[in-house]
DNA sequence: AAGCCGTGGCC
DNA sequence: TGGCCAAGGCT
């Protein structure tokens, strides 16, 4: 992109953002560096209004790096159980111990020492220190790649190593003739989030964008098809038998997953995992050391971007033991919210406490119904 | 470097 | 309502 094109698209997008931005809890003034790299990491691979609900509990339960780096992991997590992708919270984590021990508890300005942090990538610390410090820094995101692409009518794959290349060399370019770094960058993804969308059916709302009339794809009618995108791969299926097993004191029982993997190190209803659906006796005989009888008591699917599990549930009509060691315990509705649990099994585990004080058929078709009706 | 790692909204 | 979509970091 030549000099005076990037000095005229920033200046529109920065001219733009300054009237068009949304009221979002990241965007408080002044920033607050830590606030900020708490929600980017949030925001990583997640939708805004998902980050807008969550963000200001996490950072009032950890308002410093020192306030994270000493609460225990298994906090950490259960305070982003449900956003997924988990691994960010164990990153987090680890980040806020880095801070602690070799920043004296500040979240650092510059981009090297950021990117040096765990799970934060090229995107995330050049969107902290352009954004919280005015670095003359570029980032790119989907949003902005998004706009890049179609504003140059460039035929690059998205996602290719082509594309990356190609779009961070662009976003230099911008962010060299911006004004304000932060606001050109911010600018750049609040136009994609809003403006130039990813949609290829209704297409990008190009009647509401400021570069309408130096765009390349618009120009060419191609706002819709560009970027250009790869085919997804098939999802795998799954099949995860989850057992419902109650005690007498009507707590439901949870072991931790192991340790890699979907999930990893989170909580659970004990569950079988294999690539068929097991049949009652089968489940029976791979629970047999946790119940004497098992029966079925519904299902639901859960898709995750590479799989999709098929969730079967099974109520033990049996006492329950627990082997010494295992990692499992009995909870209650009291413990359910400081227990990391993915999504599907705080369904699984709420509505079987919920349903504690029916007897085991009626607590079936209970819970048969709570989970459909939750679909 | 290709594949893994979640979730929820949309149609 | 099931399939599609979004899209950063790590290994």
């Amino acid at each position: 992109m030549p000099p005076r094109r990037a000095a005229a698209v920033a200046r529109r997008v920065e001219a733009w953002f300054a009237s068009n931005r949304r009221a979002l809890p990241w965007r408080l003034e002044p920033r607050d560096p830590w606030a900020s790299l708490v929600s980017e990491i949030m925001l990583q691979q997640t939708q805004a209004a998902r980050v807008a609900e969550r963000l200001p509990t996490f950072l009032a339960r950890f308002p410093t790096p020192a306030a994270l780096a000493a609460a225990d992991e298994h906090e950490v997590l259960a305070a982003w159980s449900g956003l997924g992708y988990y691994r960010r919270a164990r990153g987090l984590h680890a980040c806020a111990k880095s801070l602690v021990e070799r920043h004296a508890g500040a979240t650092p300005p510059d981009v090297d020492s950021l990117r040096a942090l765990p799970g934060v990538g090229a995107y995330t610390a050049g969107a902290v220190a352009s954004i919280v410090f005015g670095a003359r820094t570029p980032i790119v995101d989907a949003n902005v790649a998004r706009v890049l692409l179609r504003l140059e009518g460039a035929d690059a794959l998205l996602g290719s190593a082509a594309a990356t290349a190609w779009c961070w060399a662009n976003a230099e370019r911008l962010v060299r003739a911006a004004a304000s770094p932060g606001a050109l960058n911010e600018g750049l993804m609040e136009l994609g989030a809003l403006v130039c969308t990813p949609s290829r059916t209704a297409g990008p709302r190009c009647g509401e964008c400021p570069l309408a009339s130096l765009c390349r794809a618009r120009a060419e009618g191609r706002q819709r098809e560009l970027p250009a995108r790869a085919a997804r791969p098939p999802r795998s299926e799954v099949h995860h038998a989850a057992l419902i097993a109650r005690d007498g004191a009507g707590r439901v029982l949870a072991q931790r997953r192991p340790p890699a993997g979907l999930w990893a190190g989170l909580w659970q209803a004990p569950t079988v995992e294999s690539a068929r659906r097991p049949t009652a006796s089968e489940v029976a005989r791979l629970v047999r050391l946790l119940a004497r009888d098992v029966s079925h008591s519904g299902g639901f699917l859960h898709a995750t971007t590479h799989r999709l599990v098929r969730f079967d549930l099974w109520q033990a009509s049996a006492p329950v033991q627990i082997e010494d060691g295992a990692p499992m315990r009995w909870i209650s509705s009291s413990d359910l919210p400081g227990l990391a649990l993915a999504t599907p099994h705080r369904r699984i585990l709420s509505e079987a406490l919920r349903s504690r004080e029916a007897s085991p058929a009626r607590a079936g078709s209970v819970q048969r119904r709570g989970l459909r009706a939750g679909r």
